[in-house]
DNA sequence: CTGAAAGCGCTTACAG
DNA sequence: CTGAAAGCGCTTACAG
């Protein structure tokens, strides 16, 4: 018994399927299709078998399993934002998807180096993952990395796809219609955008979905304020839009409403606004975009925000993979998942305007 | 030539050592000795393999190799936080120890759900990882999974881990002093503490480091002011500490410096101290917890934050993971690393008092 | 210096 | 109704 004594732990070896056999008096074929309910046999020796199976704790080898079926119930999961909030969601859902149906996930993070992603690409294909997704932070940025041509089905997440590809992304201009077309409802007329930075492709759509609905409603379209996706970014474009000279042709009015392009914008402009006595949604109305809720519900008077529905999109990616997975072909494409509108405070009711 | 015709992407079957053999005209095992550099044979043999491997794209099936190794070259990631700021920085130093040494991560997230846990644990199990590592959102919680004698080496990190286990987590007793000693070394006199609530442990391990390192300094300890993780909590305890009616007895004075549980409530303390009028750092010092990026460059002024090293701390767990794997022993218990304190603009410059 | 054999743990035709 | 054989793709003693 000197294993007894050793200080470190020692770690059993897995029963195998030739141990259930030999326990059960059988070979390990009959074993085999007891335990997965194949060929024929009677049903007191196939119950005697998974009964020894189950005692000695038997769990089948996946890797052996693999190796026969060349399908290894695993899927590699490829990000460049680790620490984003984005592929958070987006991960989760995609995880979601796949765990429900028997797969696990390789989460590899190949950050900006192209070195990385290849490596991991590398390792994934050589673990016989059964596909690859690829998310990232943003929908207008490829990976690092080279996914054509290679042995296994990829679907992007979220992230710029090859051509011929199989994506999913958000819906960021019927986003913005929700935002515009709330504030319209409300009786707001004069609706600012305040935005991030034009490198940014959703800056544009965004921006043009602003503008069509304000002309679809007879409203004037300020010019969209372009800036950084931060609080400071909020508060001066407050001071832009409040502080200056009012005009005298009548479109120099005050906003009523500001859409922001993302919660921390939206942060600053409602901080700002409070600063210089004016009341949310009294005053001013505001929604932000992205529905980050920490920051959402920490706003004075919790802000109003479009949801990306991140985690039904990568559910959706998830599912997609696998029905490639399996054999079924998927149109390749971009298709673009509708976002929501969540009401919180900042919006106030329908004006009497 | 069928397979040209067919609508869907037509995925090549991986090549073989067996195809890598045939074409070299050598047999399977001299085959897989070129490649790995075993047994001897003629320089020019073996270049020759490698030649025709490197021609035809050959890359080993890991499944068959784990299969033999007993060794997967895989772990499990464990956690109940995929959406949260903790376990991101952590999983990501874990990845990093992991991948640098030719590990793959499956990622599981388990939530709270023990059903999940169960089946995850399980799933990791038959894919042969060769160890589990297991994190969590707050280290004075278990996972709902149980990872005693499991046939695999498992680490904690940063979550309640199990008797005799080999544990990570950080120092927030140690946190607590750099901040407070901080504030002592600027010539800051009366120093309050607002923190989270009584549930946490490490509330009490902060409060208790806060206590010692004023007694220690021969100042005056108030009472830790508990509450919710929240700006809004930062809010209510800046109306208590500067808004009440002033003490006679020399003890009432207001703090002149705030040590905050986490950012948020040393946000919401800040916005606080700004809407009455007070100078943060002139009038007050304000120093947070974990170093959230996002949140401590937001404030006015810059937030300076005691950051607990999560991704060292991954780092750390992931290499004694690979060692312990590796058969080197690792000794029990719960390892404590040392936090840091990243000074901004909140708390200045020595005072003259 | 190179190859045939056995085997990792399993499954699946194919015999009996 | 059950078992022996072949094989998934690889590696590693062991012969020659």
């Amino acid at each position: 018994m000197a294993a007894d004594d050793q200080p470190v732990p020692v770690f059993p070896k897995p029963v195998t399927l030739r141990d259930v056999a030999a326990a059960a008096g059988v070979s390990v074929a009959t074993a085999s299709k007891a335990l997965n309910s194949q060929g024929r046999m009677t049903a007191e020796t196939r119950e005697r078998i998974r009964e020894t199976a189950r005692s000695l704790g038997f769990r089948p080898n996946s890797l052996a399993q693999s190796l026969l079926r060349r399908r290894s119930f695993t899927v590699g999961l490829l990000t460049n934002d680790t620490y984003g909030r984005f592929s958070l969601p987006l991960m989760s859902g995609i995880s979601d998807a796949l765990v429900d149906n028997g797969v696990s996930v390789f989460l590899c993070n190949v950050e900006e180096d192209p070195r990385l992603g290849q490596l991991h690409v590398e390792a994934m294909l050589d673990k016989r993952v059964d596909g690859i997704i690829a998310t990232g932070k943003r929908i207008d940025r490829h990976l690092p990395v080279d996914l054509s041509d290679l042995r296994v089905p990829v679907i992007y997440a979220f992230t710029q796809p090859d051509p011929d590809a199989v994506a999913f992304v958000s819906d960021d201009a019927g986003g913005a219609r929700l935002a515009v077309e709330h504030f319209c409802g409300l009786g707001r007329k004069r609706i600012a955008h305040v935005t991030g930075p034009a490198s940014f492709a959703v800056v544009h759509d965004r921006a043009q979905a602003y503008r069509d609905v304000l002309t679809e409603n007879g409203l004037p379209a300020a010019e969209p304020l372009l800036g950084a996706w931060s609080e400071a970014w909020g508060h001066e474009a407050v001071a832009r839009l409040f502080d200056g000279p009012r005009r005298q042709d009548g479109k120099g009015e005050r906003p009523d409403a500001v859409f922001c392009g993302n919660d921390q914008i939206a942060r600053g402009v409602i901080d700002a606004l409070r600063e210089r006595g004016l009341s949310v949604p009294g005053d001013v109305g505001v929604i932000g975009f992205d529905n980050w809720e920490i920051v959402a519900e920490a706003t004075r008077p919790p802000l109003t925000s479009v949801d990306m529905n991140l985690a039904a999109l990568g559910r959706e990616a998830g599912l997609t993979l696998l029905s490639l997975v399996g054999g079924q072909p998927a149109a390749p494409g971009i298709r673009k998942l509708p976002c929501r509108l969540v009401v919180r405070q900042s919006c106030g009711h329908p004006m009497d305007g």
